[in-house]
DNA sequence: TTTGTATATTATAATATATTAATTTAAAGT
DNA sequence: ACTTTAAATTAATATATTATAATATACAAA
């Protein structure tokens, strides 16, 4: 029952993070290029989330291990540091942004 | 980019849902018992969630489609009904509850 | 019809999380 | 040194989520 509570709290830990629109198309973002600037990430939400809440939500994600970062000059670039988040990623793409029109039968001509 | 949010959003409703201790917990004993009623599941949080609770958080679950019930006499049998949820709970069962001590080396005699 | 048990609903209080704007630090270029 | 650009921090406010308690419904048994 020990282990149990530990796992579960370790996965509402990730969960928590990936439960928000501008932080999961982060790791999206980050899972397709990489690594990415904060500038980058800012551009790449349309307007969807500022400079400071980007940043703000890297800080987090990088306390708590999910992402990491490099310095260069001026521009910091991130990445994933979590295979747990991208495991979870992974899945949800599969699950969201892949079968679309194919539905398990017909594999075509 | 239409598509895009789209999937963002069906996957932030998912995981929302499970972002949270005694909802995970909830579909995960579904997991493994198939079916349980509400009453057995009240008893199996051992005090970390009161049948208010519970209830709201199952109706609030049947509402979205996560889970389903049917109705025996005065208990109500609930069960997981979606297929993300499942797969999602599959992968975070792997990551957090499976690979204890062994560490992808040394197969073992 | 009264009673007991199972589940659901509602309102409210408490807490957590998100948004915004303003400020600050750090590095580079002039 | 001064200015510009990149990123981080802080503080204030708004919004959302969760917990608690009280009440209601639905069914079954006596």
């Amino acid at each position: 029952m020990e282990q149990r509570q530990q796992a579960l709290g370790s996965a509402i830990g990730l969960l928590k993070q990936l439960s928000h629109p501008v932080r999961l198309s982060i790791l999206c973002n980050l899972m397709h290029k990489g690594e990415m600037s904060v500038s980058e990430l800012v551009a790449a939400e349309e307007g969807a989330a500022g400079q400071s809440q980007v940043s703000q939500y890297l800080g987090k994600m990088r306390a708590i291990g999910l992402v990491a970062c490099r310095r260069s000059g001026q521009t910091i670039f991130y990445r994933i540091a979590s295979h747990e988040a991208q495991r979870v990623i992974e899945t949800l793409y599969d699950l969201y942004c892949q079968d679309k029109a194919k539905d398990g039968c017909n594999p075509g001509p």
